[in-house]
RNA sequence: CGCGGGGUAGAGCAGUCUGGCAGCUCGUCUGGCUCAUAACCAGAAGGUCGAGGGUUCAAAUCCCUCCCCCGCAACCA
């Protein structure tokens, strides 16, 4: 059986999840689904996300909050946890890059192939040094050359570091990407590091002296010195396959086939990350999907502009199926989208309610009303044969289009409700044509079921199960087993105005 | 001249490559229907396509100039 192996980017565990979180989370765990469940070559799916636990930040805070880092760091992982099963995240497995026994002998590994190759070095790094802020401060930033918070001039310090022979690799790197080799979606985002291949990779910086960055993995053969964020985060994707800890797991997944990851941090993955894969002599990941950021009203989200979206909230609050819907829908796949309780809403109320839910609702009431609640035994009749919908969606998917996949779920959706207009199955003049009408609907909702599996997995469950369908999961037009009851239970998704707000 | 993305109806977007009556979703208004979650269906209103100039029988689309917004600009995950 074919393997599909995904990421999400280990967020650092220093606050609280918060939207973008949920959409990457999200976006990954639509991927693993649809490679599960609903492909037509299903594959055997390996599904990890984690979290980035080391750097002096965490230490830092911990240390100010008076309580252990280990400490620290296991409540935001617990909030980040909670964040994944509340989205009803599949992930196979989490991994943390404080993980001493799974994680870190893969870095100090994979830090030993880059030293036996030559491509790591030691060198003098200089920088401005704020003792404040207890970290280097980059000169562009400094105001009047000073530290635009502590208002002190920073000390110029020098300090031995390794480092990475990450400019070794740049005509590679720029070759497989061009190539397509190592796909980067969208197209904007690949020539933008495109760009910055070309204009050639400096060496960067592969680790810290102890007492800079107390916290994170030791370099090995060398204990004056911790690994830099590099070696230690974007390690994850090996180490969380069982590059060391399961190497029958890792040959069978790796390379990933996909990294879904923020525009924020492309740069490593499609440049750092290659190279460093190339040095160790390891394949390079299949693609890097980059999402955007999400807005709301146009602007960042910031607490000072008290204007956050907390994904937790927001999934206890409307249901989880719609926050992943909004997520996937109306924020394009690859694009900034826009986050607002309004748009929230009316995209609630006019595709799930409306929409979806209300057909699920009319056409069940009609089967219970006009033929005993059980599925007619007739033909599907071809004007709502779904073969088009699915080519459409299957090569949305597999191109990231989630947006446009969901579209033709809802044209067909909205073919539905104009088809029940037309046919008028209430018309005592249509009585015989009822069960090719009922049977058409009915088993037009099975299909958007299964393409909504990955999607709103809970939805798609219920109106399977309701269907009497749970265990029918062709593609083909038709094989909804005939003469089962069906069931019309509570609405799938209730209109918020009915809600008692609590 | 640092690189890139964008400015199209009240909102969000497609259309620009390959010129040809300006389109989609939501919202608004009117009508229809009564199976349904006051849902559904049909129709309508609403746009100087950022500004100016050029090419053309014809420009949102091609060319030039300008204005505005937003990312990135390498160790800020």
């Amino acid at each position: 059986m074919k393997k599909f192996y995904v990421t999400t980017s280990i967020p650092y565990v220093n606050a609280k999840p918060h939207i973008g979180h949920a959409l990457e989370f999200v976006q990954a765990d639509a991927l693993a689904r649809y490679w599960r469940e609903v492909a037509s070559d299903t594959r055997e799916v390996f599904f990890l996300t984690g979290s980035d636990e080391n750097g002096s930040k965490n230490y830092k805070t911990a240390k100010e909050e008076g309580v252990t880092t280990e400490a620290f760091v296991a409540r935001h992982r617990a909030a980040f946890q909670e964040l994944l099963l509340l989205l009803n995240i599949t992930n196979s497995d989490f991994i943390s890059t404080t993980d001493r026994i799974r994680h870190w002998p893969t870095t100090q590994k994979i830090w030993r192939l880059l030293a036996e190759k030559g491509s790591i070095y030691k060198a003098n790094y200089t920088g401005y040094y704020c003792v404040g802020c207890e970290a280097y401060i980059l000169e562009k930033e400094l105001v009047e050359g000073k530290c635009p918070i502590h208002r002190k001039a920073p000390e110029h310090l020098q300090e031995e570091n390794y480092f990475f022979r990450l400019s070794n690799y740049t005509q590679d790197i720029l070759q497989r990407i061009e190539q397509g080799e190592l796909r980067i979606i969208p197209e904007s985002r690949k020539k933008e590091i495109v760009n910055v291949l070309k204009e050639g990779l400096q060496d960067v910086s592969f680790s810290r002296p102890k007492d800079k960055l107390p916290w994170g993995v030791p370099v090995p053969d060398d204990p004056d010195h911790v690994m830099y964020v590099w070696c230690d985060a974007l390690t994850n994707y090996l180490s969380g396959a069982g590059y060391t800890a399961d190497k029958q797991r890792f040959l069978k997944f790796w390379p990933a086939d996909v990294h879904v990851i923020g525009k924020d941090i492309v740069r490593f993955h499609a440049a750092i990350w290659p190279g460093m894969l190339l040095a160790a002599e390891l394949q390079l990941p299949k693609t890097i999907l980059v999402h955007g950021f999400v807005h709301t009203k146009g602007e960042k989200m910031s607490k000072s502009l008290g204007n956050v979206v907390d994904p937790k909230e927001m999934a206890e609050k409307y249901g989880t199926d719609a926050l992943r819907y909004y997520l996937l829908r109306e924020i394009p796949t690859t694009g900034d989208g826009d986050f607002t309780i309004g748009q929230f809403e009316r995209r609630y109320e006019a595709d799930l309610a409306n929409d979806l839910g209300n057909l699920f609702s009319r056409v069940v009431a009609m089967t219970e009303r006009y033929v005993d609640g059980t599925v007619p035994h007739a033909q599907g009749d071809p004007k709502l044969d779904t073969r088009k919908s699915w080519v459409a969606y299957h090569q949305h998917i597999q191109e990231f289009s989630f947006d446009k996949a969901l579209e033709v779920v809802w044209a067909h959706i909205s073919l539905c409700n104009r088809y029940v207009d037309e046919q008028k199955p209430w018309e005592k003049g249509n009585a015989e044509q009822r069960g090719v009408i009922l049977f058409s609907l009915l088993e037009s909702l099975r299909h958007h079921a299964l393409m909504l599996r990955p999607f709103l997995p809970t939805t798609s469950a219920m109106m399977l199960e309701r269907l009497g369908a749970s265990n029918i999961t062709s593609q083909d037009w038709g094989k909804l087993p005939q003469g089962t009851n069906v069931t019309k239970g509570a609405a799938l998704f209730p209109r918020l105005s009915h809600q008692v707000h609590l």
